[in-house]
DNA sequence: CACCGCGATACCCCTCGGGTATCGTCCCCG
DNA sequence: CGGGGACGATACCCGAGGGGTATCGCGGTG
C-alpha cells in the first residue's frame, strides 16, 4: 500500500472509532460510509507501523499504542481548533501586542484612559508602553518597533499619519500658600516675576517654543529659575515651595501636597492638541481597533 | 472555491513557505512545483478566512495574523511528530515519553538523582532531557513540547503550577593552593577583594538578582572580574587558577582537578529554592509519577 | 443452522492534488 | 526607458486516491 503522511483526517475518523468504539457507528457520525473509514484506519495503523485497535466481534478495542496515540489525537485536534480561533482572533485585532510609544505628561491621563477603554473590549491584546521622546517615537515608528505613538506637535512625513485626539489648556502649578492659588484664573504677566520650573528644549522643543512664543507674544520674559525635565518633577518643586511651573490639562491629576492647579485666563489660552500618530500604510486591525476607541473617547469628552 | 477541513499538508506547505520567504524557494523544499503550493496556500486563507501573506515583490510577508498561525502550525507538526513517537514507543512496550525541561546546573545533581529513582520504578518510559532558559522553558511548557521542568524562581502563571523539590545553599568553588581553600567557611566579605568569575544577568535573571542582593546587604561589592555563562566553565576557570566562583550545591558534584568547594558560613547563608514546574492542567499518569518521585526524594534529603 | 451484525474486501467513480505552460507585474540594469 | 528575469497567479490536464456500492467472511445468537 502507499502511504502519505499522516492527515487530520486520519485523526479525526481514528478519534471517531474510539470514540464510538464501532466502524459503522463512527462512519455515520462522521457522514461517510464505513468502507472508506476502515481502509483509512488501516493506513493509519501502517503508517505508524503500530496497531491502534483490537477488533473484537463485539465493536472495537484501544490497543496500548492506541491508547497513547488517542491521547495526542485529540490533543492535536484541540490545539489545531484554537490556532483556527486565534488565528481569526489576531486577524479581527482580538489578539495581538501593540506597542504604543507614549511620552512624559500625557501618559498621566489620557493614555491610561485609552488603553483601559481598549483593553475591555480587547482583552487577549497585550498592550506594551515604550516611553521615548519625541524623535525616538518617530524612529520606532518607522522601524515598526512601535505601532502607534503619542505626542504633540507632529511635522508632515510622508511615512506617517496623525490625527488629534485630545486639545488641551495650560494650568499653572502653584503653591497652595502662595497668593496666586486664590486665583480662579491668571494671566501670563501675572506671573511675569514668578519663578518659574520649566523644561529643557531638547526631549520635546515643539512644546517649548510653542509655550515661549505664548509668552514672547504678550511681552512677557519668563524667569526660568529651574529645569527639569521631567513634569513630575517639576510639580514636586512646586509643591516644595520653589517657584510655580507650567502644566497642561492631563498634568492636573497629579494630586501632591500643597499643589493646586489655575487655569489660564481666557485671554491668554493657547491650546496643545495630542496626537496619535501611526505609519500610514499600516492597515492592521490592531491598530484600527485602537485608534477606533481613541476616537470614541475624544467624542465623548468633547460633549 | 470548494474547501474541505483543514490538514496537515496546509500546515507543512504554510511553514515551508514562511521559512524560505518564497513560494519557489518552498515548493523545491517540498519538492512539488510551485503552482500547486500556491493553491494550498489559497485554500488554506480562504479555509480560515484570513489572509496570512502578504505578498511584496520581493519575497513574501507574514501578516499578524499569519504570524500568529504559523507559531501554532509550527507546534501542531511537532506535536505530531512526537504523537507518532509516543505511539511507536508504546507499541514497542514503552510506557511512555517524559520531556524534560532542564537548565546548567540543576543538571549535574538533583535531576540525573530524580531521574534515576523515577526511571528504577518506571523504566519503560523515555525520559528526554532538553536544555533550555527560563523563558524556553515556560514556552515549551504552555506549547506541549515538555511535560514538566526545572528551575529557580517561578512567576505566578494562571496556565502554570510548581512546587519546591529542593532547598540549596551556596558555595565558594576556589582553587585549593589558594589560602582561602583551607577553611571551613566563607563569609561574604572574605571574598570581597577576590576575582570573582559570575554569570551574566540575562539567561537566569532571577538568580544573578538574588545573588547581589545579598552581596548588598553584607555592604559587599564583589570584584567581576570574568563572566561566563555556564557553571561549568565557570569552576573550569576556577580550577585554571583564573578566580573563585560562587555555585550552588548541586554543582558540587562536578569535580575538577585543584577545585575545592567551601561552604558559606551560616551567617551568610541564603537559599535557592529548585523548582518543578508542569502545565496546571495536565493529569497524565507519568506527570504524577514523576512528581511523586520527586517528593519522595525531597523528603528523603530533608532527613 | 439460519440469521444478523460486525469489519474487510472488491471494484467503480470522480474529486482534488500535482504537473506543465503561460501570464501579469514589478524590479533591475543596460 | 525598454527589455529581461524573477516572482506569484492562472489555466488546463492527468492520475492517484478518497469515497461510494455491493458483497464477503466470520462470530455470536436465537
Amino acid at each position: 500500500m502507499k502511504l502519505g503522511p499522516i492527515e487530520f483526517r486520519h485523526l479525526r475518523y481514528f478519534t471517531a472509532v474510539v470514540e464510538s468504539k464501532s466502524f459503522r457507528a463512527a462512519a455515520q457520525h462522521l457522514h461517510v460510509s464505513q468502507p472508506p473509514l476502515t481502509r483509512q484506519i488501516q493506513q493509519l495503523e501502517e503508517l505508524l507501523g503500530v496497531k491502534l485497535l483490537e477488533r473484537q466481534p463485539r465493536g472495537v478495542e484501544l490497543t496500548a499504542a492506541g491508547a497513547v496515540f488517542y491521547e495526542d489525537a485529540r490533543n492535536l485536534l484541540l490545539l489545531a481548533e484554537q490556532a483556527v480561533d486565534r488565528t481569526q482572533m489576531a486577524a479581527q485585532g482580538r489578539l495581538g501586542r501593540l506597542d504604543v510609544g507614549t511620552f512624559g505628561s500625557a501618559v498621566l491621563d489620557v493614555i491610561p484612559r485609552i488603553i483601559h477603554d481598549f483593553l475591555a473590549l480587547y482583552p487577549k491584546v497585550d498592550v506594551v508602553l515604550h516611553n521615548l521622546d519625541r524623535a525616538g517615537q518617530i524612529k520606532a515608528l518607522r522601524e515598526r518597533r512601535i505601532t502607534v505613538a503619542f505626542n504633540r506637535f507632529f511635522d508632515k512625513d510622508p511615512e506617517l499619519s496623525w490625527e488629534v485626539v485630545l486639545t488641551e489648556h495650560m494650568h499653572v502649578a502653584v503653591n497652595a500658600r502662595h497668593v496666586l492659588a486664590a486665583r480662579a484664573t491668571l494671566m501670563l504677566k501675572d506671573i511675569a516675576d514668578e519663578p518659574l520650573i520649566f523644561y529643557p528644549r531638547t526631549p520635546r522643543p515643539g512644546f517649548i517654543d510653542h509655550v515661549m512664543r505664548m509668552f514672547h507674544a504678550r511681552g512677557v520674559t519668563p524667569k526660568v529659575t529651574q529645569e527639569v525635565d521631567d513634569v513630575v518633577a517639576a510639580v514636586a518643586l512646586v509643591s516644595g515651595g520653589v517657584g510655580l511651573s507650567l502644566v497642561v490639562d492631563s498634568a492636573c491629576n497629579l494630586r501632591l501636597p500643597g499643589v493646586v492647579y489655575v487655569p489660564l485666563s481666557k485671554a491668554d489660552r493657547a491650546t496643545f492638541d495630542l496626537c496619535l500618530i501611526h505609519r500610514r500604510d499600516d492597515d492592521s486591525a490592531l491598530l484600527q481597533a485602537f485608534i477606533g476607541v481613541a476616537r470614541k473617547l475624544r467624542a465623548s469628552r468633547s460633549k
